[in-house]
This record gives structure tokens, C-alpha cells and sequence, in this order.
DNA sequence: TACCGGTAGATAGTAACACTGAATAGTGGT
DNA sequence: ACCACTATTCAGTGTTACTATCTACCGGTA
């Protein structure tokens, strides 16, 4: 991972773990392999963890432990009201940014 | 200024402040007010201060002392040609991202 | 003179986040 | 008994933006 994509990330990899459980329900290593599907070729495991520790303690994610028949327990995340409306912040705030480097990126001051 | 925008800005505002050096020169009192301007209306002083003497240190600008009629005298920075490069790496990482999120918000998984 | 607002920059300490590296645990196959 | 794969956790580190404060230069005003 560039040192460059570890800073952007910052912020944003928590918005993109709400908008994949937007979708449906996950659990880490699930969503770690996503990631790395998609071109995050070398996001750390513990990462995708503590971030879903984090918005747990935070009240965006109920949790339901289901046990896997390859290994240990999963928790399988699911995004709540209260998440759905953090993921509705995060998503006016990336488009703030977004059009604000859009335009800079065009040349335009 | 949300908690949301300042995880964000890490990474990013530093690529901000590039852009906009790729334009045209310029010293840290102006380019706070132009963010300001640009709605990120509760830029700290000290950051942007704190990011030039980073980039600073990083090789990225030319630093020029010049003497202003309404107050000490002013660091201009100019983009140099590590700079540029830079830039376009962090182009590249912010397109990057930008495509994976403009993905899932359209319901993409 | 003394003070204040606007201009201009610097800095010490704090909080948040992603990464590193390692550990723990369950299951199936050899 | 060992190994590979699945699955989660955790202590310690580095980077970044913020807070709050400080220094400093100039012009205008009381």
C-alpha cells in the first residue's frame, strides 16, 4: 500500500465498509477479500477489524455471531438506521470533496 | 468543521494544496482564505502552515521570502518538479478511489 | 504615546485512523 | 502430528488535522 492511499483512506475506508453493508450483511474477512478484489490489493486484516469494532461501539452495525463450517464464529454485520444516516453524511461530505477536486483537477482555481 | 471531513481531509488536503500551487504560486495566508472561500470553511490556520513546512521539507516546493506592505513578510511557494510529480501520483490514488466509491454509490456492490 | 484590528507565520500537545506484526482458534486433509 | 485455510483480536507505531497559543509587522485611532 502507497503511503499516499494509507492517508486517503483515512475517513474513507469507514464509509466504504457502511456502503458495502448497505448492501447486504458481512462479516471481516468477507469484506477483506472484497477489498482486495476490488483493487485494495494490500489492505491489513487487522484494519477491516478494528474499523468494524469501531462503528460497532458506535452504534452503526447490529451483530450476529454465526458459526462457519471452515474455522471459528463469524460476526456478521448489518448496517442500522443509525448507520444508514452515517453512511447518508458520509456520502454528502465525500460529494463535497469530490466536486471541490473535480473542479481543481479540471485546471480550474 | 465534522469529525467526518477532518478524517477525510488527511491525505487529501495535502493533494489540495498542490493543485492549487500547480496553478500559480503562493504563501499560507492566501491559500487558508482561498479554501475558506471554497467552503471548507473551518480550516485551521496552523494546518495549512503545518502542511507547507512539510511539503516543505519533502522537496516538493521552492520557498521565497518577499516582503509584504501589510504585515511581516510573506513565504511564497512555488510547485517544483518533484512536486508535480507528486501530484500525479496523488491523482491517480484520489481516481482511483474516486471510481471505487462513484461504484458503490450507485448500488454496485 | 498606547492600543487594536488585520496580516502573516510558528509550535506544543491531542485525537483519530490505518498499518505492522503477532497471537489465538476452529476445521479438514495428509 | 502437522499444515493450510478460515476467522478474529490486539499492542505498538507513524501520519495527519485540530486546538490553542504565541510571536511579529503595519496602519489607524483614541
Amino acid at each position: 500500500m502507497s503511503k499516499q492511499m494509507t492517508e486517503m483512506l483515512k475517513g474513507v475506508l469507514e464509509g466504504i465498509v457502511l456502503a458495502i453493508l448497505s448492501g447486504r450483511s458481512a462479516y471481516g474477512y468477507e469484506i477483506t477479500a472484497w477489498l482486495r478484489e476490488q483493487g485494495f490489493s494490500d489492505i491489513a486484516e487487522g484494519t477491516v477489524y478494528a474499523l468494524l469494532i469501531r462503528i460497532e461501539q458506535r452504534g452503526f452495525v447490529d451483530v450476529a455471531k454465526v458459526p462457519s463450517e471452515k474455522g471459528p464464529p463469524r460476526k456478521v454485520y448489518s448496517l442500522n438506521a443509525q448507520g444508514r444516516r452515517h453512511l447518508d453524511e458520509f456520502w454528502k461530505t465525500w460529494s463535497f470533496l469530490s466536486e471541490r477536486l473535480e473542479q481543481l483537477h479540471k485546471g480550474g482555481t
